[in-house]
DNA sequence: TGTACATCAGTGAACGCGCGTTCACTGATGTAC
DNA sequence: TGTACATCAGTGAACGCGCGTTCACTGATGTAC
């Protein structure tokens, strides 16, 4: 049953990005290595042939769908981000959606290579929010950067909690109305104190 | 091997918070049944004579660490709240720590029996916190539970991404002193805008 | 109050089950000639 | 280019292990008289 060098590579990454959808949605003890190569397409024994354990292949997942994440966020606007981040959608579909709000809270219980990873990715999911400020004073930069730090902390906690309620509960979906539009708002204020060169506070 | 009716009570309250701790600790997954009993110093075997199941335990066990932090909240006000909140302190010990930033990940994917447990967590939290605005006008007390939720959503978010870094990164850190310094700003400002009865922007 | 007995919290062995991992085997691919 | 053989991705049975849960047993507590 060898395979094709391309098709090896090509299954290697499929069994890598299901992994990442499965992890966001069930955590990484709510799925295992069997159930995971079975959706996939394979059986288990496989699983070995192409990585050294479980553990190294959630660090490969966690990358590929921070990764992913850069990918989709590179030139869309904060508030553009935001909008979509707090949304009912992106809430109701975490296997598809932030790495972090899925699964920070269980890398906090993993080791630190893992952990390392999660830095890295959050750090690069900064950077790309971070389009726009290129021009900026150094100052302006530093500002800038903690301003994006507070939104990131903002808009997970929002979705964590969000999450954590029952599904059709009212305070699910007030979470993320509230934070919605209240980081809108806030996002709006900077700019035109920004636009404005702090003429007024 | 019978024992006092009190100390029945007794016993079963010390698994439940014992659980608790452990539970923030290294989430619903990490901790079993034998481990638990062992470390609140009894046999696995006892457990069913407290509990139905694992599961009601763990509603109850997150019953109880909410109820002691909306005990150690009460009258706190939210600067020091926050404060404290966002401490390396706080990051570094979950076990003792807010069952939100530690568990919510965990409790999406549960049964919505535990996340109604969680959403009356949650609403009993941000209750907690509103001591002060007692007196307040029925749109401004609207306006002051926004402001909550927001707060709230906020320094879960921070510590959520911290605890997702290696213990020593230094984006650990940034990300709790750069959370907390801007949210004690913005409830500065807050304060004096009620103060000054919106007087200016 | 004292005695005989039922209750039941706690014990520890045992249950089936699913986990991560290993392994002998397979057969098409890739390579050496 | 054609043939013989080594490689190794994928298969599926099997491994030991720890999980949540069950159960027969124990003996001090609580109760009935």
């Amino acid at each position: 049953m060898k395979v094709t060098k391309a098709q090896v590579q090509e299954n290697r990454q499929r069994i890598v990005e299901t992994a990442s959808v499965l992890f966001r949605e069930r955590g990484y003890d709510g799925v295992g290595v069997a159930e995971l190569m079975a959706a996939a397409g394979f059986t288990h024994g496989g699983f070995y042939k192409h990585f050294g354990s479980k553990a190294d292949l959630m660090a490969e997942a966690a990358a590929c769908s921070f990764a992913q994440s850069a990918e989709k966020t590179a030139n869309v606007d904060i508030a553009d981000f935001v909008q979509h981040y707090l949304s009912r959608q992106h809430r109701d579909a975490p296997g598809e959606g932030c790495t972090m709000a899925a699964l920070c809270a269980d890398a906090a219980r993993q080791p630190e290579s893992l952990k390392e990873t999660f830095a890295i990715g959050i750090e690069n999911q900064l950077a790309t929010l971070a389009h726009e400020d290129a021009a900026l004073s150094e100052s302006a930069q530093r500002e800038a950067r903690a301003s994006r730090i507070e939104t990131l902390a903002q808009v997970v906690g929002a979705i964590v909690l969000s999450r954590a309620c029952p599904d059709s509960s009212p305070l699910a979906d007030e979470i993320l109305h509230v934070c919605r539009s209240r980081i809108l708002n806030q996002l709006a204020d900077i700019n035109s104190d920004v636009n404005s060169h702090h003429t007024i506070k």
